[in-house]
DNA sequence: ATCAAAGTGGTACTCAGTCCCACTTTGATA
DNA sequence: TATCAAAGTGGGACTGAGTACCACTTTGAT
């Protein structure tokens, strides 16, 4: 608990490493002979180790090349929260986007092969999205918060969702124009992260406004803005 | 190529009963263990027929009871086209959702027990992701020439197309505000489809207030209507 | 020097998915 | 009716991902 950024601690030094290692050898594999041509046999052999120490390091094949987006979940998530909590919900996603937007701005090239690796297999897009769908997870709860208003505690993370939420009572039907029109759901106490699906429209929605831009942006080869490309796609959503 | 759509030629009769069959049998089988912990060679035996005949009739073990999706494919489309060209796409996204509502409204257990069964494993909510995949393939074209027809005709904003850009030069960096804060791609002639993240951003992010809704839906066992959370999701998306 | 924890490689296993081959069934035609 | 090609079926062998277990080595602290 301690040593996660003070303390790096040389073997954890040295794991991420290898890490680094193996992953670029793997992406320059994939580049090669794509995705689905590639073992995992050739990866280890190539890195030097063998295919068992590989699965000790990544979980699956394609997680040598996608782990660094699950560690970006926190830094979104930060990003999101480091936005006023006045401001309209939409808008701060859009801001939590800059740093993805930014990085690797320098290196087009770079983030340009990686979209056609990931659009050239089906299962790497699969996973990517398991990817995103952890971002989700970490950005839900605080968009929940945010939307049910400054009124409870501005913790980060914990999420104790359970005042009361039995099974028993059930909403009947109602839920009616009253909550739909409104930014904050006036009615918090009933329904603040399980039962409201606004929140995870939310950031399920701007999620796909980035993979649409970065589709666009891959299939023009990075002739237009990113910036521009994820304007266009949530200004449409939500103008 | 006659028996398209008017002879079903019992070959093709049989076929749709055994699938139906052993889709029956798989659902079942998922059901009672999960769906990770029951093999392809399970549902085969319970079917009565082969590893390998099971294979020639459906893709993936998923596929089992994950085809019918792709089938609604089509009938999604069919009923976002016959939305009036003038009302917003959002909106028109909105209704054509409801074929999915309706659909099994009196079977409600039945489709609660298959949200349950898609959430209970990874592999299977990916695979359904996939299938709604499928959707956005077909529904992205139809928004698109929706926003683009809508363009020339009603929408307010249209901006003088500032850069006019042809479709040969290859927009170079610019691209800036005026795309931005339009509704409509003024610039319909440079990006009608393949540059314009908007149709895909509409369809991707209904597709992504449709599961919001579902899992708040499932999580409640079913207990509020999924109307109003499907509007209440969209809603805060586009109000 | 000792010792426990962590890391590594090897083997064997399960299961999804593919390929190929031999056999049977079907349906149409001579 | 006999024939024959197309389609369907099952079996067996194969690849490749991912898991489990075991024996061995390295590391780092006491």
């Amino acid at each position: 608990m301690k040593d996660t950024a003070a303390k790096p601690s040389l073997r954890e030094r040295t794991r991420q490493a290898m890490r680094d290692e193996v992953s670029a050898i793997a992406t320059r594999l994939f580049a090669e002979q794509g995705c689905d041509n590639t073992t995992v046999e050739q990866i280890a052999a190539e890195a030097g180790l063998s295919r068992t120490t590989f699965f000790r390091y990544f979980g699956t094949k394609e997680d040598v090349v996608l782990t660094w987006l699950e560690d970006l979940g926190p830094m979104l998530a930060a990003a999101f929260a480091a936005r006023p909590a006045t401001e309209h919900p939409w808008v701060s996603l859009r801001h939590t986007f800059d740093p993805i937007i930014t990085m690797n701005a320098e290196t087009p090239e770079r983030s340009l092969a990686f979209l056609r690796m990931i659009e050239g297999s089906p299962t790497m897009k699969a996973r990517h999205r398991e990817k995103q769908r952890c971002w989700e997870e970490l950005l839900v709860p605080l968009v929940a918060t945010r939307l049910s208003g400054a009124a409870a505690a501005d913790l980060p993370t914990a999420l104790p969702t359970g005042p009361s939420a039995g099974p028993s009572d059930g909403l009947p039907a109602g839920l009616p124009e009253g909550l739909s029109t409104g930014l904050p759901a006036s009615l918090s106490a009933g329904l603040s992260a399980d039962r409201d699906p606004a929140p995870r429209a939310l950031v399920a929605s701007a999620l796909a406004c980035l993979n649409a831009a970065m589709q666009v942006w891959e299939s023009c080869d990075g002739a237009v803005s990113r910036n521009a490309l994820l304007d266009r796609a949530m200004n449409v959503l939500h103008p």
